[in-house]
DNA sequence: ATTTTTTACCTTGCTTTACAAAGTACTCTG
DNA sequence: CAGAGTACTTTGTAAAGCAAGGTAAAAAAT
């Protein structure tokens, strides 16, 4: 075990928890295909890489949370565009009750410590 | 890949990838041994077992943001109380930071969802 | 006093998954 | 058509959660 590295990692950990979550709510919002999700998410500071990310969306896919249909694109490629099946809305909706769940206990958790420092 | 239990999991994931940052929060107020963690964490609804908890103390332990001394019980075997080292109070400042950012991105996420549906 | 139960901590084997890096393939520009 | 840019995929490695089983100490039951 490398110490520094496993330190350093505990704060990317606790990113890419929520990194079903964050994708289903933004591609929630609109069709939009891996690139797109990429720069969402940079956007939002939840740093992820391409051989996260496409592992991910196949994941997603084969479990019937996603579909996609291809779109031309004008600038190369032909581009996979995702949305949510009904199975991935019902999954948001209950990912939804379960963030608020871990967002009231973890802030609950902080309050006291900031009571006590 | 069994797509219900991929499903299923999405959820816990979720969870898991706060750990660490939970269990240096409750260590964080008082000196306290792996059985009266787990208690903590389930009052918390972030549930962990045995064989996740132990292997990730002793790693926490290894990378020295915890110390532990030994300490006789009325009850049975005497038990490992943890506390935070001065380098797992760093971190877990450093950890509350990283919290609030995740914290704001996904609630700004959320709201977008909230908006359109 | 010996056996059983309870409590506490640890280990093993399996599976999942994040990531870096390399690969495939399509399209536009010059 | 060669090269650059874009988009998706795959492979190999390492980390880590969990179920299940294991070790050990102290208390309770017999």
């Amino acid at each position: 075990m490398n110490k520094d590295k496993y330190t350093d990692n505990i704060q990317s950990q606790m990113r890419k928890g929520s990194l079903e979550f964050a994708i289903l709510l933004i591609i929630s919002r609109k069709k939009i295909y891996a690139g797109d999700i990429l720069k969402e998410l940079k956007k939002n500071k939840l740093i992820v890489v391409e051989g996260t990310l496409y592992p991910l969306l196949n994941r997603l896919k084969s479990s019937e949370l996603l579909s996609h249909e291809w779109k031309e694109s004008k600038s190369g490629p032909p581009r996979k565009y995702y949305d949510l099946t009904s199975k991935g809305k019902k999954l948001l909706k209950a990912l939804l009750e379960a963030w608020k769940d871990l967002d009231h206990s973890i802030n609950s958790l902080i309050s006291h410590y900031e009571k006590n420092s």
